[in-house]
DNA sequence: TGCAAATATGCACACGTGTGCATATACTGT
DNA sequence: ACAGTATATGCACACGTGTGCATATTTGCA
């Protein structure tokens, strides 16, 4: 079939063919290997000859085949990043931090669920088709049967957001526990006594860790919650779980949220619909920090999962990888920091 | 190098060799070729073979090398997206949505470009490196270079985001100039005059039609601008461009801006520094109508600049041209439409 | 001039897959 | 039983590149 698409008759639905090393050499009346070795540096090629032959290149466009390159280099210089929804502004800013780092690597980034929590096993054993360098998992689509697959197509393993430790998977994560323990301290600390917290969906990593960090830091200091709530990290469950919360007579004095999204949709109901002074009636500290939790508007209390120090240790991890594909997994603990604004 | 490597002495940094459709054959005792078989319908084998090999697949691990299949059957089902700032809020939504609907095609997107406007000529290079379906390229990065290296490539180009009538790229944008007229006239009929326009970056194509489109239906109506200011399309610059615009006594009545987030922004200003009345003393409205514009606390007045329309746009175009890679390059404007809330 | 080292060049293989072609085997209908 | 067809299988090629190897040419040095 390919061999009578060949020739030349382009008719519709035939896609033509890619300008190739051969075109190239056979323009500049050279051999096709003095094609490729010219664009390797250390290579002997005369300049003379070089420079016609990037003439040529340039007259027809050409570019390495990289697909072509990457078959036998044991490279393919290809990335992916399972993300999870962007709508999720935490996840946009790492997620784009994290293209920018990998480019500066010289690897391009395949990204994969946008617009979900979590990404189908299917779909990612259809990414794993190609020939990775790597696979950067946001927590919510990690089974035990992706690791599995890489494991087993040598396809090296970091998982962000949550802890796994299994094989030679890398992960890591910011100590969620130790960050709910500094928004209740801090609640504690400035005399709030009728502290509720508003989680997000039980089923990720870092809901499971604050919720416990709050209940564990509550109970150290014998002070009983004034009630746990579940949501699903978003604004808009954060305002209709405010409108709840808040409606009834015996109001909380303070609200600890599961991420800054809940926080804001949750002040935002406080404010337009019960005109409750925030601060003064009702402390409420996020987690995450995401860059709207600085907007004057919000001027948000919360605590921080640092964006940059995590795409940091993920490259860290990746290029320790790249240099020992052996070397046993690693767990990182980021440390969390309380950012205090206006909220609190 | 290869050779010697190939030995199976996993000294540290050398990557072992993915399992191969060949280790399957051997596993099972069938020929390679059968192998292959199995993974494509409508092709000749045994039930029974076939299971033998599925299993042997199973206990391996493998899955078929999508680079070396791409290579020779003139599908790589990789396509590049290069967009804009992740950071601004229009720009992730989009990349989500698109993401998620490329992947409903079977195909994967190298996505590039997440903490800039602007992507350099040379990274556009090295990505086109790869045999990409398709590039879809965000307004702020695309040149005749970039262009001409798609064409020369066989490369269907599609910019979003800007006009560009070029050989056969397709190119789809809002009809940024009726946009803007629907604005000035809204705000015109319910009475205010004393209008001001903040915009952002007059490099972007988007920005040049919304500021030309204020200044024109103003015109029209025959009203003066009360000013033409210029920012960055950040909240954070359209806070300080309010800082400004408000602080002296000839305030405007109101001011459209060239994109919600530096709306919020100067709406926030207005609010927290000037404790001016939204929409009593000052009308707002922006462009684009991003999820946060609807959110409680804004309640933004905007236009709406269609994420879901241009996504599915983009991928009618897409699909069309996978079925006609000659046909001519198509333009396509998106209407835009007023939302109005209650900043206005 | 003579000789070794450095530079230049082409051939041919390897990377992993899909599939056309030729051939072999099983099945169907008379 | 036999022709004709449907099913099954392996060989070998093509896809586009990088590079080891062998060989040819130039350069450097005494």
């Amino acid at each position: 079939m390919n061999r009578l698409r060949r020739g030349g008759n382009s008719r519709s639905g035939a896609r033509r063919r890619r300008v190739t090393a051969a075109d190239v050499a056979r323009l500049a009346g050279v051999s096709r290997s003095a094609v490729s070795r010219s664009y390797s540096k250390r290579a002997y090629v005369s300049r003379e000859k070089r420079e016609r032959i990037l003439e040529a290149a340039e007259i027809l466009g050409y570019r390495p085949n990289a697909l072509a390159a990457g078959l036998n280099s044991r490279q393919s210089n290809l990335v992916a990043i399972v993300t999870g929804n962007l709508k999720n502004h935490y996840d946009s800013e790492i997620v784009g931090r994290l293209i920018n780092r990998l480019i500066g690597l010289e690897k391009f980034p395949i990204v994969i669920g946008g617009t979900t929590d979590h990404v189908e096993d299917s779909e990612i054993l259809e990414l794993l088709d190609y020939p990775l360098d790597a696979l950067v998992v946001r927590a919510g689509s990690v089974t035990a049967e992706t690791a599995q697959a890489c494991l087993k197509l040598q396809v090296p393993l970091i998982v962000s957001g949550r802890i796994l430790e299994v094989g030679n998977v890398d992960s890591l994560c910011c100590d969620n526990v130790l960050g709910s323990r500094l928004a209740v301290g801090e609640l504690l600390d400035s005399g709030r006594r009728n502290i509720g917290y508003l989680g997000g969906d039980p089923k990720f990593f870092s809901e499971q860790e604050r919720a416990l960090g709050f209940l564990t830091a509550m109970r150290e200091r014998r002070v009983e919650p004034a009630f746990m709530t579940q949501s699903d990290f978003s604004f808009d469950g954060g305002y209709q779980a405010g409108m709840q919360i808040l409606k009834g007579t015996a109001r909380p004095d303070a609200v600890f949220c599961g991420n800054d999204a809940m926080a804001l949709g949750l002040l935002t109901a406080a404010r337009t619909a019960f005109q409750i002074r925030v601060p003064n009636e009702l402390a409420i500290i996020g987690f995450d920090d995401i860059e709207m939790a600085q907007w004057p508007c919000f001027d948000l209390s919360t605590i921080r999962n640092p964006v940059d120090a995590t795409v940091d240790e993920i490259l860290l991890l990746l290029e320790s990888r790249f240099a020992d594909p052996e070397r046993p997994g690693r767990t990182i603990r980021l440390a969390p920091e309380l950012v205090p604004r206006g909220t609190h």
